[in-house]
RNA sequence: GCGGAAGUGGUGAAAUGGCAAACACAGCAGAAUCAGAGUCUGCCGCCCCUUAUACGGGCUUGGGGGUUCAAGUCCCCCCUUCCGCACCA
């Protein structure tokens, strides 16, 4: 039984044998219209368009390049509604600027490395290369049932070879620029996934793709150097992006301005603990200091008396969780390790403690602790009995024992010389004080960590590393690449990387001294190839450089930029390190690589993000198949505002079916003779104006309701104005539903393709309405609605509103003391 | 906790400080039809007046206050939801 929200009615648009004989009488008078049959008219113009190449893009043509691209898709094999909701009103957006005048090229490709083939490959036997290649093929079809204007000469698929090998480049240009470095760190694991992850890629303590809690491991890895760029990348000037992803890219770079300084250790001579402090005037009220766990001091200044405690605290602090460690409001603890510091400015001997609440990624994993003015520190000074000093006082006067920390600005107490300074200022005077005593001095920490590319996987660009006994870290030899990813592997459940029991591949000899060597068997993270696709669009099978630069110099930098939220600080952040980093290397001649950013809402099922690995995907195939590609596209559109995103109900989707129908009918109903109607002429310029602003500004939803308007006065219309009506709304419906346009474009006697023509103009004067409603307000209240001519001035509105019974019946007795007139539209009179 | 966005009919939603609910979905009624589907027309926030209709009137954008001739829109306080950050020194 199918439910009743979505019980269809049995049609299929498709091709059938008797469908020119199918025909319904729309109008009581006129002639037999054929039937709207989607599925004819979109196969007819995919073909149509694709024999002309209709959206083989040239690089130069008499009309400015307009570059707008949608972020690719991984290939799972199927576009869902999520998809079509991404790249369809994108689509419509491109189509827009391409009737507006602009030689608009809309590329797509596929991010074709990635761990779900390599998934299918250990549990259904699927390589993940054919997996990948059968998926991009059907996904392909999907593309062009979509309608979209891709110009697929040129689409980029990054498992290719010709596309990987440069991603090899790139790495090893950042080699030599010391921006690509291998490090041991303690670094993100997912156990599931059995790879390391870049900080991005975990969220809240879980693996961004598959949920599974992360653990930290001491690896060596690759990195990329992103926080070489931290603070270029923390500008967005001249950026047209939205606030929202500026603030996450801010908040994920974190900036901070302090200082670092050193105290030496008692008893330990040489032995100096670095910290970092953003409040470097309250360093007076330092009573103590605290290390993170993982600190490498720790074993070497702790008191034999507190070994056995700190070892154990050192030992339950590394087997919690990032999640357990950094769950909000927790009970602090920590262990005393024994040993002091010397407190250079108040000369004092201070207790070192370690805690877990100091972080070991963070500054250099070890602070001052300043209980009076810091919420943390006091919480723990007061389980631990240490001693709280004011040193920064909103009054000039010291206080005695504090209830809380105090955080804000002060002047300084119990401060020695600094005694009386303003908290903005000492802050600058302690810290070059600091640097006059050999100590510290002034300094910027970040939040961002350097980006982490190595993945103990299959399925990705080989990092092109050898290493050999002799010589070291190896990079391969630019001539040398791509090195390749072998097919024949084996792929088996859990363990290691197919690469490392891959022979053939891991034994090589040293590009250096040509002795036995190993290869590195890690690829890269997949971000790495995203990082940089579209700069590959112009001419993908370039093979000199990584970029054709003759004809990329005629698109990039991307005009335009569309995709999901959910790459704020993954793909965005990384995408713009790799321009900057390439930009400085002469490779590439701009700052930033997208100009205008705009997200798409997340469009959701029952309360979830559709995705296919939580098995809700919503296939688009059965409304392609009962209404067309054409009515689908325009519900996406339809919906709701395009940025915010939706639940998803195909129950709306009649509506838009409904809508071209009447389209479709309108526009091949003959014509009766009669006169101009200058109030349709009007709507008509104003339905121009309407849909002219909110494609520009991506505002689908309310452009398909001023079509629908214009639809349902042209249905009851007649004359020349209801012709030239009928050719302005098949020109603006163009960009949305492309295969109707086509088809009536054709049928109304229009020459070469719709998506040739011109976007309609419009006057701004004869979309001005000639007649208005003045709403006649009595001290705010409606009281009456008079059709008057446009443009009369106050005199001419109060002598209509004169002329109104009810508008004397509310006036009744009362004297108009003051008048508020808003010209076209409102008389607002004001009674005593 | 900090920062941001949002809260409007049964539903999706619309509204440069100037007629709240455009445009649709669902629903109801009618036309046409043997009948259904599709199509077309009308109704479709709440309350009151009215036997009922017609005609009227009042209220209504999460709650409370304010500014204004006029507030969904601006300001203040509160509630709720969503998003981001979250022991970041």
């Amino acid at each position: 039984m199918v439910p009743r929200k979505v019980s269809f009615r049995p049609r299929d648009t498709h091709a059938s044998a008797s469908w020119e004989g199918s025909v319904t009488d729309e109008t009581k008078a006129g002639p037999r219209i054929e039937r709207y049959q989607p599925g004819l008219i979109e196969a007819k113009w995919q073909a149509r368009w694709n024999e002309r190449g209709l959206y083989d893009i040239p690089d130069q043509s008499d009309k400015p390049n307009y570059y707008f691209v949608t972020m690719f898709p991984y290939p799972s094999g199927d576009l869902h509604v999520g998809h079509w909701y991404a790249i369809t009103p994108s689509d419509c957006a491109a189509r827009y600027l391409r009737m507006r005048g602009h030689n608009v090229l809309f590329p797509m490709g596929f991010d074709a490395f990635g761990l779900p083939a390599e998934n299918a490959a250990i549990q259904k036997g699927i390589h993940p290369s054919d997996g990948t290649e059968q998926n991009m093929a059907n996904m392909r079809r999907q593309f062009r049932m979509m309608g979209t204007m891709i110009d697929w000469r040129r689409e980029v698929v990054t498992c290719h070879p010709d596309y990987y090998r440069w991603n090899q480049w790139m790495f090893l240009k950042l080699f030599e620029k010391g921006l690509a470095y291998r490090d041991t760190a303690p670094v993100n694991w997912c156990p599931k996934d059995r790879t390391v992850l870049a900080n991005e890629q975990v969220v809240n303590g879980l693996c961004e793709r598959c949920d599974s809690p992360v653990e930290k491991r001491d690896l060596t890895q690759w990195f990329y150097r992103i926080t070489a760029y931290a603070d270029e990348l923390l500008r967005h000037d001249g950026l047209d992006w939205p606030e929202r992803v500026r603030v996450m890219q801010e908040n994920w770079i974190g900036r901070s301005e302090g200082a670092e300084m050193e105290f030496a250790v008692e008893g330990h001579p040489g032995a100096t603990v670095r910290f970092f402090t953003t409040r470097p005037d309250t360093i007076y009220g330092a009573t103590f200091m605290v290390l993170a766990p993982e600190h490498p001091l720790v074993p070497t200044i702790t008191a034999p008396e507190q070994q056995a405690e700190v070892e154990a605290y050192v030992a339950r602090a590394r087997a919690a969780s990032d999640i357990d460690r950094t769950a909000a409001e927790r009970e602090k603890t920590g262990v005393a390790t024994g040993a002091y510091a010397l407190n250079v400015f108040t000369g004092e001997r201070i207790p070192i403690w370690i805690a877990d609440y100091v972080l070991a990624g963070y500054g250099t994993g070890a602070i001052m602790a300043v209980p009076a003015h810091d919420e943390r520190d006091f919480a723990f000074a007061q389980r631990f009995g240490i001693a709280i000093r004011e040193v920064i006082s909103v009054d000039g006067r010291t206080h005695g024992d504090l209830r809380e920390a105090y955080t804000g600005p002060g002047s300084l107490v119990n401060s020695g010389p600094f005694d009386g300074q303003p908290s903005e200022t000492a802050k600058k005077a302690i810290a070059e004080d600091a640097a006059r005593h050999g100590i510290g001095g002034p300094k910027v920490t970040y939040r961002l960590r350097d980006w982490l590319i190595s993945r103990q996987r299959y399925w990705g660009t080989p990092i092109p590393i050898v290493y050999c006994d002799a010589c070291g870290t190896v990079p391969v030899p630019e001539q040398d690449l791509p090195v390749e990813l072998p097919y024949d592997v084996e792929f088996r459940p859990g363990g290691d990387s197919p690469l490392t029991r891959k022979d053939s591949f891991v034994n090589v000899a040293c590009p250096r001294c040509g002795k036995a060597a190993r290869r590195e068997t890690d690829t890269m993270d997949t971000f790495v190839d995203s990082s940089w696709y579209i700069y590959r669009y112009p001419n993908p099978r370039h093979d000199r450089a990584f970029i054709d630069r003759a004809a990329a110099e005629r698109w990039l930098p991307v005009a335009k930029y569309t995709g999901g939220i959910e790459h704020a600080i993954l793909h965005l952040l990384y995408a713009r390190f790799m321009c900057k980093a390439f930009r400085d290397m002469g490779e590439l001649w701009f700052d930033e690589p997208f100009v205008q950013l705009r997200n798409q809402g997340t469009i959701v099922f029952k309360g979830r993000k559709m995705s296919k690995s939580r098995g809700n995907v919503q296939a688009p195939d059965q409304y392609v198949q009962r209404y067309g590609a054409d009515s689908l596209r325009l519900f996406m559109m339809f919906m709701g505002p395009w940025t915010e995103g939706s639940d998803w109900d195909p129950a709306g989707l009649e509506g838009t079916w409904r809508f071209l129908n009447r389209v479709w009918t309108t526009a091949l109903t003959p014509v009766d003779a009669g006169p101009r109607d200058p109030a349709l002429d009007g709507l008509v310029q104003r339905t121009i104006k309407k849909l002219t602003d909110d494609l520009a500004e991506y505002r689908f939803n309310t452009a398909v309701a001023a079509l629908m308007e214009l639809t349902n006065e042209l249905l009851h219309a007649a004359g020349p104005s209801r012709t030239d009506g009928i050719r302005a709304l098949v020109l603006l419906l163009a960009p949305m539903a492309p295969h109707l346009a086509d088809e009536l474009w054709e049928r109304i006697g229009g020459t070469s393709s719709v998506h040739e023509q011109a976007w309609p103009a419009y006057d701004e004067a004869a979309a001005r309405p000639k007649t208005v409603t003045l709403v006649v307000q009595v001290d705010g209240k409606v009281r009456d609605r008079i059709e008057i001519a446009a443009g009369a001035g106050e005199d001419g509105a109060r002598a209509a509103a004169a002329q109104s019974h009810k508008v004397s019946a509310a006036l009744a007795g009362a004297s108009v003391v003051r008048a508020f007139h808003v010209p076209d539209k409102l008389l607002n009179l004001v009674t005593k």
